[in-house]
DNA sequence: ATGTCC
């Protein structure tokens, strides 16, 4: 092929962006007879003065789109940014509440709130609440569209987890996948039968990574973990005595599948949905758009795959601990829902990294891997959109704990705090989270809690070679 | 978060 390729054009000083993509189709269709070189020059030109190509029979495709959008294109934001409720305002980082205060300039932004967990992402921030109408945002939703957490409670003795740890570290090697490892033989879902894989072209061509990476982990902060939960509330919804149980954590969400249906909307959102520059990531897609219910509806598939891992991951375990769960619970942290407001007028929540908390609802906010985690009910606080953290959030990056924390010092923190981790890197210790109890009690208006997750064998991504049995 | 780039 004579076709220069998308890293060709960034050689020459394309941008990325669509107009690479648009100018690797002209060629292809139009120009394939040249050399290459003669199509770079061809490119290279029209990228020094697109306005002479506007015009152009063959080139005003590309001209257009290597042009700024016109001034009247662009959406402009709120002068100033409709109030919202912040939670834990103190330990927030300002990145995140500059990113919050431009979400909630936006026209079509209801109401926000922020959670104590908070920092700054792509867009919204990690810990943002939004209500839009008419309108999704995938940036606001998140990448790991649909991103899980489930819990399995046991009615096995919690003495297990030291009297019996090596084993129980063997069945999370055997019935867990981290990384880029999969299963040589993923187990069927009903999940790979979903319409969606044949009607909707971007996630049909995702279908056949989506089926190998089922029942699979992936990396960064997801993990799952055994450990001991404590039931305080004798009222609990599961109609269990309080006490002791054993516990199986899981946090995870779609893979390939939502990362590269969030990457593709986020693009079309970004081209037909102009904002100032500051605004830009938070682009929105009409719901009364084919594009907008096409995302719904990829975002809802996501989102359900991501649950099917988590079933696949905790029937593996039930399979391995020979019992089936008293008790599971289960919610998004990364989604949009469509909701009624105080008013009864449906409106679009975004949680991206978020628990709901409506009233009764139960939900899990986890730690760290050496820190409790907490099974929670909803107390519907109107303020939050009734939402609360999805975690302790972070108090240091990723590449600051890389660089200031050693190995030593953290394995030590972990001995003390009596846990075995299977795994992991620096960037996941538990010293890089915030005080969990302290976010605690920065929500106490938005949930109660249920039970206390204490984490004993935990696995994550490492670069550790473990044998794992398929 | 992500076969971590179009």
């Amino acid at each position: 092929m004579n076709t220069p390729t998308g890293k060709d054009l960034l050689e020459i000083g394309y941008k990325p962006g669509k107009a690479i993509g648009i100018a690797i189709a002209l060629m292809e269709s139009n120009y394939a007879d040249l050399l290459k070189e003669e199509q770079l020059a061809i490119l290279a030109q029209v990228l020094a003065s697109p306005a002479d190509y506007l015009e152009d029979a063959q080139l005003a495709a590309l001209a257009e789109a290597l042009l700024p959008p016109k001034q009247e294109e662009i959406i402009p934001l709120l002068d100033e940014a409709r109030g919202y409720t912040i939670y834990g305002a103190a330990g927030i980082e300002a990145g995140a509440l500059n990113q919050m205060n431009t979400a909630m300039r936006l026209p079509v932004s209801l109401a926000g709130a922020l959670m104590p967990d908070a920092h700054q992402g792509y867009g919204l921030p990690i810990g943002g609440v939004l209500a839009t109408k008419d309108a999704v945002i995938p940036y606001a939703v998140g990448v790991d569209i649909g991103c899980c957490m489930s819990m399995s409670l046991y009615a096995i003795d919690s003495a297990i987890l030291n009297k019996q740890s090596e084993q129980l570290k063997r069945i999370l090697l055997d019935n867990t996948r981290f990384g880029t490892a999969t299963f040589k033989k993923p187990k069927d879902h009903a999940i790979m039968e979903r319409p969606e894989f044949a009607t909707i072209p971007i996630v049909k061509s995702l279908k056949d990574r989506a089926y190998s990476q089922l029942g699979s982990s992936g990396g960064g902060n997801h993990f799952v973990e055994f450990g001991v939960v404590e039931l305080h509330d004798k009222d609990n919804e599961f109609g269990l005595p309080t006490g002791q149980y054993l516990a199986a954590l899981s946090h995870s969400g779609s893979r390939g599948l939502g990362a590269s249906i969030a990457g593709h909307y986020t693009k079309l959102a970004m081209e037909s949905c102009r904002l100032p520059q500051e605004a830009r990531h938070l682009a929105w897609l009409d719901l009364n758009t084919a594009e907008g219910q096409e995302y719904w509806l990829a975002m809802n598939l996501a989102g359900d795959y991501a649950s099917a891992c988590h079933h696949q991951i905790h029937g593996r375990l039930a399979t391995a601990l020979g019992e089936q769960p008293l008790a599971v619970v289960e919610n998004h942290h990364n989604f949009a829902w469509k909701e009624k407001d105080a008013a009864g007028n449906e409106v679009i929540v975004h949680r991206k990294g978020a628990t709901p908390a409506g009233q009764g609802v139960l939900g899990i906010i986890p730690g760290s891997m050496a820190t409790p985690g907490f099974i929670v009910r909803g107390k519907g606080e109107a303020n939050s959109l009734n939402s609360a953290s999805h975690g302790a959030g972070r108090v240091m990056s990723r590449t600051k704990a890389k660089q200031t924390l050693t190995l030593p010092q953290v394995q030590l923190y972990l001995q003390e705090a009596g846990v075995e981790v299977i795994g992991s890197g620096l960037d996941e210790a538990p010293m890089v989270y915030k005080d969990i109890r302290q976010v605690m009690q920065s929500q106490q208006d938005l949930v109660e809690v249920v039970g206390t997750f204490t984490p004993k064998i935990v696995r994550m991504c490492g670069d550790e070679k473990y044998m794992e049995k398929d």
